[in-house]
RNA sequence: GGCGGGGUAGCUCAGUUGGUUAGAGCACAGGACUCAUAAGCCUGGGGUCGGCGGUUCGAAUCCGCCCCCCGCUACCA
């Protein structure tokens, strides 16, 4: 990994449903960052995809009577198409059913029972056929003669499978080690305490092949073994940086990833699985994973029985997405759940883009084009009130790339919308409406500022809300190349002299 | 059961080396203005900071007990 370069990734969803507002959250956010660390001058690399294998995608198939690959082109299709609907700005999609991921998960593999840590032996325990799962002697009762498990109800027989097992018990230590000496490796902080805690409490090795079905990937010189899911998946982040070519220009400028975004539901298998996986391979652990809590409604798990689907197309279809990426960023608090709403959708669309953010440019961009006909030229007369909403604003900004840097977008936010209060306060305050007739100077130097405010806002929500942020950069005709961070380092977005373009209202208001 | 996080205004949350009248945004009410999407600005109402007890000159903040919510407690992912 080079200095300066980000690598990003989604998880890789399974398509074994229709994508849900859980997933346009993830690859939101991982947006955001992705386009955050651009507009930083970092290189981006963004990679989101689909987990393709596996016993409920071979069934799914089966039902339908296609080959599994067929079938996963369709399904897979709908999660890359969905890419486009959130506006994401990924560099790949990658397919877990593709070659390059094949040749990958190979040499995984093989490096790992090179290494000594995979080995063959048995898998026993309790399995129910219907559940699918293995369960312990502890989850297990008795009734009618039957051994049932308490988990589900359901019957459940002794069996005994051949199968691979990866030695995680051997990395505990190091595990331990590698949290403390990594610090930030997996936040937020409360659920680094619940890996570490897990580790803790012991690790047993771990069984990562399978013979009970065949969609996935074969183990090498053994075809009865599929390789197991998440030895499969997390490898995903590897091939799309040409991994096993370690000499691969991408691998070598991206790899370790800078952040793993994902759900705390798939916690353990990035915190603990993959670095023990890759530590054993001798491959660098990923620098971070950031486990984001759950999309609610009406403070219950979104669930098609209670009818509380709120369908991320829909909302884009009613909305729109920019309305969508920034009311899921703004509304889920850092790291924990988060509860949605239309009502609340709608408030915080009225509230912070169509009053607050897209009020202010269509109050600043009508009067210049009534009253200056779109021309704007400042003096080196600094006011006042100038030197306080310019001392102010810097305040706000001073700590954003820290925010950021630890995944903390609410206070980015926070930080942003003030910005757009203080600069409607300043244009209320200064009144450049009575300055018409008897000092266009000061009226100019006010309306610049307002500019270069708004250019300074749409600048930092460029990545949240691209689009309407796009309009209003290209209205203010500021260059692709000053489109990013460098006027956090006391330089002016906009030059003294601008000509502006019209701006059409950027969001309308909800009634 | 064990370990961890949390309970602050109607809603979402900020706020600990303990210290003046506990904060923000949204929502609600009133006011002055008019460039603007009846937006923006100003002012205001509203909180026994989960409960009880303790330490202290002083506690949302420290200690003890209790109540409630959430997460983790491995091979579905």
């Amino acid at each position: 990994m080079k200095q300066n370069n980000f690598y990003i990734t989604t998880p890789i969803y399974y398509p074994s449903g229709q994508p849900h507002m859980g997933h346009a959250y993830s690859s939101i956010l991982a947006d955001v960052f992705a386009r955050f660390m651009r507009i930083n001058n970092c290189k981006v690399y963004f990679l989101t995809g689909t987990d393709e294998h596996g016993l409920k995608i071979q069934k799914s198939a089966e039902k339908v009577g296609l080959d599994p690959l067929i079938y996963c082109d369709k399904i897979s299709k709908v999660f890359r198409e969905l890419t486009k609907k959130l506006n994401l700005s990924n560099d790949d999609f990658i397919r877990t059913t593709e070659k390059r991921h094949y040749k990958s998960v190979n040499d995984l593999w093989n490096r790992l029972i090179k290494s000594g840590d995979i080995y063959l032996s048995k898998y026993k325990g309790w399995y129910s056929v219907s559940d699918e799962a293995y369960y312990n002697d502890d989850e297990i009762i008795e009734k009618d003669g039957k051994k049932i498990t308490t988990f589900s109800g359901s019957s459940v027989e002794w069996v005994e499978e051949e199968s691979f097992f990866f030695k995680l018990s051997s990395w505990e230590k190091k595990l331990l080690e590698f949290y403390a000496r990594n610090e930030k490796f997996i936040l937020p902080v409360s659920r680094r305490n619940e890996v570490i805690n897990f580790v803790k409490n012991g690790l047993k090795d771990l069984s990562v092949s399978r013979t009970s079905f065949t969609w996935g990937i074969k183990v090498p010189k053994n075809h009865k073994h599929v390789i197991y899911v998440w030895l499969d998946a997390l490898t995903n982040y590897l091939s799309a940086l040409n991994y096993p070519n370690t000499k691969d220009i991408l691998f070598k400028s991206f790899w370790p990833a800078s952040v793993h975004i994902i759900g705390k539901d798939i916690l353990r298998f990035h915190a603990i699985y993959w670095p023990a996986f890759l530590l054993a391979a001798n491959i660098k652990p990923p620098n971070r994973v950031f486990g984001h809590g759950w999309i609610l409604s009406g403070d219950e798990k979104m669930s098609k029985s209670k009818g509380n689907i709120l369908n991320p197309q829909q909302i884009i279809d009613t909305y729109g997405i920019d309305q969508l990426r920034y009311y899921l960023m703004k509304e889920v608090s850092h790291g924990s759940d988060g509860n949605i709403s239309l009502k609340s959708l709608e408030r915080c669309i009225n509230s912070d883009l169509a009053n607050n953010y897209g009020n202010l440019c269509q109050r600043i961009f009508s009067f210049i084009k009534n009253n200056c006909n779109n021309k704007v030229k400042k003096t080196n007369k600094v006011s006042n009130s100038d030197k306080e909403i310019i001392k102010k604003t810097r305040e706000l900004t001073n700590n954003l790339r820290n925010e950021m840097n630890n995944q903390n977008l609410n206070n980015y936010i926070k930080a942003v919308i003030n910005i757009s209060f203080l600069t409607n306060k300043y244009i209320n305050d200064e009144e450049p409406w009575k300055l018409k007739k008897n000092n266009v100077e000061k009226m100019n130097n006010i309306l610049h500022l307002a500019l270069e405010q708004i250019a300074k806002i749409s600048i930092l929500f460029n990545p949240i809300i691209p689009k309407a942020t796009t309009k209003v950069l290209d209205a203010l005709n500021v260059k692709n190349n000053s489109r990013n961070l460098s006027f956090l380092d006391r330089k002016n977005v906009l030059a003294e002299k601008i000509k502006i373009k019209d701006l059409n209202i950027l969001f309308k208001k909800i009634t």
